[in-house]
DNA sequence: TATTGTTATACTCTATAACTATA
DNA sequence: TATAGTTATAGAGTATAACAATA
């Protein structure tokens, strides 16, 4: 390959760069009010729905730790979410016996079926959506946003990257 | 089509739904993660950024109003986004002087610097996300998130929706 | 000493309600 | 009266620093 030819692929690949990343600038912002707008109906914030999501996927109790990982977030973020969710009864929290420093929270009844109605609602829309798209076509997407959680995941850093001026 | 293809239908879509939304639900809240932590570099927080980017779409100046529009969200919550840029230096704001209630919000130099190594740095990471990606696939995931972005777009609402018990 | 988690603090975003200035 | 925008207020999420309890 030329050098020139290089360059030109670079310039191409660029150009498709700056249109995906506004459409994904667009696409992101909107589902994000979206969303929120929906868990409003449920008087849930986004935050909060993703840590009982979290809980959920836990089963016999998660540690504060494994949720502020598994949310991105650094403890005493999630130490105020689950507060809430304590005053509200979606979930409980207790000393863990085998490591009195750890914290094991689970869904109350009333919790998962919070849960539970988000998720249907949340289902349903993805289905009126996946409705309007053929059959043949909807592997492809799931494959599309498959590689882009990939690339995400492995684009999250725990350390903080270096400040531009 | 008997009826019970249609029920299996409905079943195999509602399936398909629960996979796919939790997909993008993963997807959208590491994006979202990440996005802020790529803006962190610049001391951006991504409702700033979103602002800044709105501005330099409107080109001759924007008003408080259009600005809250396009980020779907009422006009105080603007006010704050832009008092903070304002402090910055990143925009300026003056009376539009065809209509003394309005404001023309625009960019100044700094911030328009600003803008445009954000937008690089994004670009060049959605750059190196398409390299991993054969070429004819990328027409289709430019597909896949118009669909989305078309779909979730018409979903935003003005009203507030009814809320579950 | 190291780990788990909370408290204290400060800042941003968000919405609603009340207000001012202009049309 | 209606519209554009701000101020006042309250609540949620976020991070950092300092702390307590347990290992």
């Amino acid at each position: 390959m030329t050098q020139e030819t290089q360059i030109e692929m670079n310039e191409t690949l660029m150009a498709e760069a700056r249109e995906l990343d506004e459409l994904w600038v667009r696409l992101s912002w909107t589902s994000h009010r979206r969303f929120e707008q929906e868990l409003d109906r449920f008087n849930l914030t986004g935050p909060q729905f993703m840590a009982l999501r979290s809980v959920h996927k836990c089963g016999n109790g998660c540690s504060m730790t494994e949720l502020a990982g598994a949310a991105h977030q650094v403890s005493p973020t999630m130490t105020g979410i689950i507060d809430r969710l304590l005053e509200r009864g979606l979930v409980e929290r207790q000393r863990d016996p085998h490591d009195r420093r750890s914290l094991l929270v689970s869904l109350t009844d009333k919790g998962a079926a919070m849960l539970e109605a988000v998720a249907q609602q949340k289902r349903i829309r993805m289905a009126q959506f996946l409705a309007g798209i053929a059959p043949e076509e909807r592997e492809r997407i799931q494959q599309t946003l498959q590689q882009m959680l990939d690339f995400f995941a492995a684009e999250i850093v725990t350390t903080r990257e270096e400040p531009v001026s």
